[in-house]
RNA sequence: GGGGCUGUAGUAGAGUCGGUUACAACGCCGGCCUGUCACGCCGGAGGUCGCGGGUUCGAGUCCCGUCAGCCCCGCCA
């Protein structure tokens, strides 16, 4: 660069900088010969200008650049002038202008990049992962990591202003039961012995209400060794968030005025306050899963009583046996082919349910279906009735148990949102799903499992039902939905030694192991420990939002493919034996 | 662990019923061009049809396997 100092981002030239001397450094994006002239379309992080080089005004730059290719970094002196009468590009931000070079220097070369850094080619995303640093040089997503910039610094000076402070938790920590598979990092030092890398700050954070920090907040990444998916990254940031001598409806209101300030910060949009609350049996009932996309209605309608004495052996025995039969009303959709209607049927099938049984209502109100012949006129009415069908519309029915009729007919409900076009651009509804129950019973292990986590406190009134009932028992825990994805979650905390101990037992943890994997929590529950609580969000969910992103891997800077690897380092890779030595490690199987 | 989609020049695609030397576009290289802006015109180079096997006189095309990327189920307190 020598002693050439940049005057100017490349996209933040204007009319207001005509006569000036600038000086540019960026990429080539483009260059146009025409033999005499020479333009080149210079990009940084900021957008891009025109350099005009003339061979009569300035034959030495003019000459360089004859040589520049796609990609170069240069670096451009020159004077910022109007383009001619009838050349001004009203489609870029800096069209008015251009800079007419009088010095150019070549900083580096370039190869020809695999694909070209614009955005109008599509490359498939192995080749876009494997060169992510020039994938990140276009515009998407430099746009989405600018975003996710500016929405995480939103966070910071929210929660700064409520009072929050960022504390730093331990990467290297403990292994401990319940929730996901643990990454472990083996101890050198402690031969034979493992960290685990934390799935969520959770009980360092609590430790801190302990300490009286009152309020804590930390922009931290977790690691969860589990399968990916378009929303899930085995490494990934929570706004994790957690306070003392608060209650639910503090904690909610701090959040949502924070999450509304981020949404006013990126997309300059105002979001509603208070945000609405449904109780998760709610939103079950209505849309079969606990969290709804509540951009569009398709509610879901139990017909159980409907059909329980109906001629339909499929619906009746469903319910004589404990299950619900549950329907939604596709509106204006009769029009559905045989295949479209055996797609949805494989659809629900995805999620159990063993067939779709499906009615199309005609013009004359009458039903068009396989199953009508089974069900009385007062059936047929009663159902009409409680859909609120009308001719045109497609009533879609499952039969099955309780989880998997809500399940799959809620999914097929969201699929239904995307494939009828009921979802609109720009349109963010949120809600706070509450009353979670605090115990499910898990069929596989025989147990009771935590719905959120063992340290979430139940529900005061329902205290009395940790011993004699404790699948009733609801938790004070609260769930953030947008547009039909989880992005926050949290809960009131236990923060007495005897309700935690009465936790672990009820999850089938003995006194014993509570002591060894929870030791360090119980002892700090007995030293004055506030009542708190907290949350955590997902950041990568919320940009992925904000940005209108697909995948959550258009948020991240450098993500991992669906095998949990980094096709740019190549990590995960074999070690040295001599490291291996060292950690008293070795495998049980080579690599294949 | 399971279901599905995809894989053909650097990139993204076409390639019919299995039949000659695998097409055109963008990019790349060379030439021409003094107001273009995804510049234009002319010419050129560039292929292990993901990989392995099989069927066949003959496979990009059919079959089996395998690898990779993606979507989903399980999993994700």
């Amino acid at each position: 660069m020598g002693d050439w100092k940049r005057s100017h981002y490349c996209g933040d030239i204007s009319a207001a900088d005509i006569g000036r001397e600038v000086c540019l450094m960026g990429w080539v994006q483009r260059r146009r010969d025409h033999g005499g002239l020479i333009f080149i379309d210079l990009r940084d992080r900021e957008g891009i200008s025109q350099l005009a080089l003339d061979p009569d005004r300035d034959p030495a730059a003019h000459s360089k650049a004859e040589q520049v290719r796609n990609e170069f970094v240069l670096a451009a002196r020159g004077v910022v002038s109007a383009r001619p009468e009838g050349t001004v590009n009203a489609k870029m931000k800096t069209g008015e202008v251009e800079v007419e070079v009088r010095e150019l220097r070549i900083l580096n070369s370039a190869q020809t990049p695999p694909f070209m850094i614009d955005e109008f080619t599509e490359v498939a995303e192995n080749i876009r992962l494997k060169h992510r640093y020039l994938d990140l040089r276009r515009a998407p997503l430099q746009r989405n990591l600018i975003l996710r910039h500016l929405a995480s610094k939103t966070v910071r000076r929210h929660l700064d202003d409520q009072g929050f402070i960022e504390i730093e938790t331990p990467v290297l920590t403990k292994s401990t039961p319940e929730g996901a598979r643990d990454y472990l990092v083996p101890s050198r030092v402690t031969p034979g012995t493992f960290f685990a890398l934390p799935q969520s700050p959770q009980l360092f954070k609590q430790l801190l209400m302990v300490s009286g920090f009152d309020r804590y907040y930390q922009i931290v990444k977790c690691f969860r060794d589990e399968d990916l998916r378009a929303d899930r990254q085995p490494e990934f940031t929570q706004i994790d968030c957690e306070l003392s001598f608060v209650d639910r409806d503090q904690i909610i209101g701090i959040m949502e005025s924070m999450i509304a300030e981020v949404f006013k910060a990126t997309l300059n949009l105002e979001i509603s306050l208070p945000m609405p609350r449904l109780s998760c049996a709610e939103a079950m009932t209505r849309f079969g899963v606990d969290n709804p996309d509540l951009r569009f209605d398709l509610e879901l309608v139990e017909l159980s009583n409907q059909v329980e004495k109906s001629g339909f052996k499929v619906f009746a025995d469903v319910v004589a046996k404990g299950g619900i039969v549950k329907g939604l009303n596709a509106k204006g959709c009769s029009g559905l082919s045989r295949k479209e209607i055996d797609d949805l049927t494989e659809f629900v099938k995805i999620y159990g349910a063993k067939g779709l049984a499906y009615v199309k209502v005609q013009e004359d109100g009458s039903w068009q279906s396989p199953i009508a012949k089974f069900f009385t006129a007062e059936e047929i009415a009663a159902i009409d009735r409680a859909l609120q069908a009308a001719p045109g519309d497609l009533l879609l029915f499952v039969a099955d148990s309780f989880r998997i009729a809500n399940e799959s007919l809620g999914r097929l409900r969201g699929h239904l949102g995307n494939k009828l076009g009921l979802i609109g651009e720009g349109v963010y509804r949120f809600a706070w799903i509450t009353d979670f129950p605090l115990l499910e019973w898990d069929q596989e292990s025989r147990r009771h499992v935590a719905v959120h986590h063992p340290f979430t406190a139940p529900v005061e009134e329902d205290l009395a039902l940790l011993d004699s009932d404790p699948g009733k028992v609801r938790a004070q825990a609260y769930d953030l939905v947008l547009n039909g994805s989880e992005i926050g979650g949290g809960s009131i905390r236990i923060h007495d030694q005897q309700t935690q101990k009465k936790m672990f037992s009820l999850l089938g943890i003995d006194a014993e192991e509570a002591e060894e994997k929870f030791g360090f929590l119980l002892s700090a529950l007995e030293y004055g420990a506030p009542p708190h609580g907290g949350i955590a969000f997902g950041l990568d969910r919320l940009v992925m939002i904000l940005t209108g992103s697909d995948s959550i891997r258009d948020v991240i800077a450098f993500p991992k493919t669906q095998k949990a690897t980094c096709l740019l380092s190549g990590a995960p890779d074999q070690v040295d034996s001599k490291q291996l030595r060292e950690l008293s490690i070795r495998t049980a199987r080579p690599p294949q």
